[in-house]
DNA sequence: CATTAACGATAGTAATACTATTATAATTGC
DNA sequence: GCAATTATAATAGTATTACTATCGTTAATG
């Protein structure tokens, strides 16, 4: 499943040169991720990449405007790569309750294998969009970066899920709320539980927030029928 | 009931000097509020607040190390007021019920009304901790001022609701996990209706937003007996 | 082999996020 | 009522950030 090869396409909006073309994009995004991850992104500057990569910052501008369409062009490939194992851990699934259990897995257990083949490492990836992907889009820009497309990666992946709650009942009034609460949720307990315990419940067992967020779900939804 | 002159206490390592304390404190608070709320977190400098109140950025620096901590304060505010708000709605209500169901109200519906008495105006207040308050805690200096004790009082809104689920079923789980995500979603999902309108299920009803969280959480216990 | 594109090296600018100093005005303590 | 303290204004200055511009060299392409 991992080693599939595929390509992930991210809006052109998200970058002047495509990161994807060069080794030294490559590179920006590898080391990016890994710096992003170490100082978070506010102390994250395009100076600081260059002296880790060896390359001045100005090549790196050739590849990003600024530090805040880097973080969007990483959510995007993000979300992409989600919905890509999403689409291959439900196909062929015939009941849509099996379905969208697995899909509200992907979306709330941590990710922890990284591939090893690409030059991003997903491991690192995801922590940064669990704690800083919401800076990307609590903008005054963000109006009008939607309008050129840059989230529509995470609301493909939304609309997914939320078709197959659709699928579940046909008249339920909130399936988009219902799953962006689950995936915002999902993130903001992860980064409770670590900074912040008396906002979650922390407890021994492992995957306690997938369960929570589960049974979310399908309290508003009827039973499977067998 | 909203004019009852309370005296909203902040933690003091959120301050140099107490800007309750004086005229140019509480002009700082005041004009800080609609300089967020117009020009947004990240574009808001001390310059520009120095020019909007006529005195110059080192004075306000007096009153607050950098706009981080200004944030901070402000948020801790907005939940000592809210946590007020909270328990004046719910004494000696006996259900529990009922009582969850007017908490989740208060921190689910819009703020709309300015008690003007205050030099907080709440409402403008209410739309920076929706759209700019995540940005207090999702930071690397976070386990740091956790510990001085910047986020009691949205901790304690928290709790207390939280401690009102437990009433009702002492076995459930998740209470804080519960309340959290019902906080942070609720914040979103208002953000989404005006930004991202695929991301949430926008409709004619007012309330819709109130009307999801309270019977997600409603979901999750038993009904009262009656 | 010539042309173009990509990159590195270097320099420079405006804005940000502060810190420091000193003078003046307002409060308070006796 | 005056001295002492404290608060504020005015001004200056620094390091860092977030870029932009220029130019020479190297690498890829046709």
């Amino acid at each position: 499943m991992k080693n599939l090869h595929i390509q992930i396409d991210i809006n052109s909006a998200l970058y002047s040169k495509n990161p994807n073309s060069s080794e030294l994009g490559r590179k920006i995004i590898n080391k990016s991720i890994e710096l992003i991850y170490e100082i978070g992104f506010e102390a994250f500057t395009f100076k600081k990449l260059g002296a880790l990569i060896q390359s001045p910052e100005s090549s790196i501008y050739r590849y990003f405007d600024n530090k805040h369409t880097l973080l969007l062009y990483l959510t995007s490939w993000y979300w992409t790569w989600v919905e890509y194992q999403m689409v291959f851990v439900t196909t062929n699934v015939v009941s849509a309750h099996e379905r969208l259990k697995k899909s509200i897995e992907i979306l709330t257990k941590p990710v922890v294998e990284d591939n090893e083949i690409s030059y991003v490492n997903e491991v690192l990836l995801s922590e940064i969009i669990f704690s800083e992907s919401i800076k990307g889009y609590h903008t005054k820009s963000v109006d009008e970066e939607n309008k050129k497309g840059c989230f529509k990666a995470y609301k493909r992946v939304v609309r997914r899920v939320s078709e197959i709650v659709s699928e579940i009942d046909e008249d339920f009034k909130y399936p988009h709320m219902l799953i962006s609460t689950v995936i915002e949720g999902a993130h903001h307990q992860k980064y409770f539980t670590e900074h912040l315990p008396a906002l979650t419940d922390v407890s021994n067992e492992e995957d306690s927030i997938t369960q929570f967020y589960t049974k979310l779900v399908f309290n508003f939804l009827p039973r499977e029928k067998t």
